[in-house]
DNA sequence: CTCCATCGAGACGCTAGCGTATCGATAAAT
DNA sequence: ATTTATCGATACGCTAGCGTCTCGATGGAG
């Protein structure tokens, strides 16, 4: 009996800074640069201390990349069509003037090379696409969308042409463009 | 008048075994490990040579990439959605079983932090995606489209899926891929 | 207040890449 | 056949990160 559990503890302070240190790095001088040794200095912190954390910076960054993932809340007024608006104006958003696109940039090319790393960019990209999912899923549910809609396909639709034009296309991302992209691809659902 | 301007000469030859090991390299252990040193190591030339022909990483970087791009041949059946559907299992087989993903992912991360690579991304995907925006404005002329069609949207809402699932949601893509996208893209379009 | 686990600092030998310089070898041009 | 630019190889001193280790300092638990 130590510890009471849900007492912080001066460990758990070197961890989050160590951990918010590692998204800087990561962001800044991206994969070739983030070394454990400038992990250390920007938090602050000892290399043995982030050794006796973690084996390796893939291990480091896998926690730095879980610890960031922020659930967008879930959102259904009823207006199907406002509301996916609504979502992919935040994708758009966190994709223009945050760290987000260039931490993702990062992180796509570091799991390539580590299937680690790997399966947690497919999990928080997972976790990132419920609302969206759980949004069609409910207007699938009461009829507005029909019954044998592809969900998953449709959020790649929707969601994956602002990830291409930041990243890929470096075209800016119009105000207009989630009205635009929605109603792209809402019609071809048929639904009533 | 020592050279004849078409003879390809010694160096020629060198400078392309040089760009063909960068993008092996590149490949295989991403940016972190795109080194001078390991280029050479692999193309079996002194680290001179490359000095002599780039003065950095970056510039080696910018022509490898741009020597590698292949335009894909224009098309034109008269047939849209089928030469849509063609023109995408050709992205989504370039995306399966080729090093083009990886080295996306690579000069994507590599791009967020150098304006000349960013410029040079941005010119490939240009280029790429120009046989999709020709398909697509040639149908628009013979008013199979509407003259006020977005066609670089369309282009973006036809290819991002492909890019999203390969590098970001690390899904498969079925087969049945193509032809699911253009069927969920051409209706909205109200063509006639 | 005392204890002690954890901390930050940094030394250690090692490896790897940096960019430059200097070789003889070699292949294209005269 | 001779010239000449470019080649591959390699040595050089330098810097940076590696992973381990040993310190004295410090702050939370009992």
């Amino acid at each position: 009996m130590t510890t009471t559990g849900a007492a912080v503890g001066r460990g758990q302070h070197a961890r989050r800074r160590v951990l918010s240190a590692a998204l800087e790095v990561l962001t800044e001088v991206g994969m070739p640069g983030f070394t454990m040794e400038s992990v250390a200095r920007r938090a602050g912190a000892s290399k043995a201390t982030l050794y006796r954390h973690w084996s390796s910076p893939s291990a480091l960054l896998v926690d730095a990349m879980d610890a960031e993932f922020r659930p967008s809340p879930d959102l259904d007024t009823g207006d199907l069509r406002a509301d996916l608006v609504t979502l992919l104006t935040g994708l758009a958003t966190g994709l223009t003037g945050s760290r987000f696109p260039t931490l993702m940039a990062a992180f796509t090319d570091a799991a390539e090379r580590d299937p680690t790393l790997a399966d947690l960019h497919a999990e928080l990209t997972r976790r990132r696409r419920e609302p969206l999912l759980r949004l069609l899923a409910t207007a699938v549910g009461r009829g507005e969308l029909p019954a044998d809609t592809d969900t998953e396909l449709v959020v790649d639709l929707l969601a994956a042409p602002f990830f291409y034009r930041r990243l890929i296309a470096h075209h800016a991302i119009p105000s207009a463009m989630p009205g635009a992209v929605v109603d792209h691809v809402l019609p071809s659902l048929g639904g009533g």
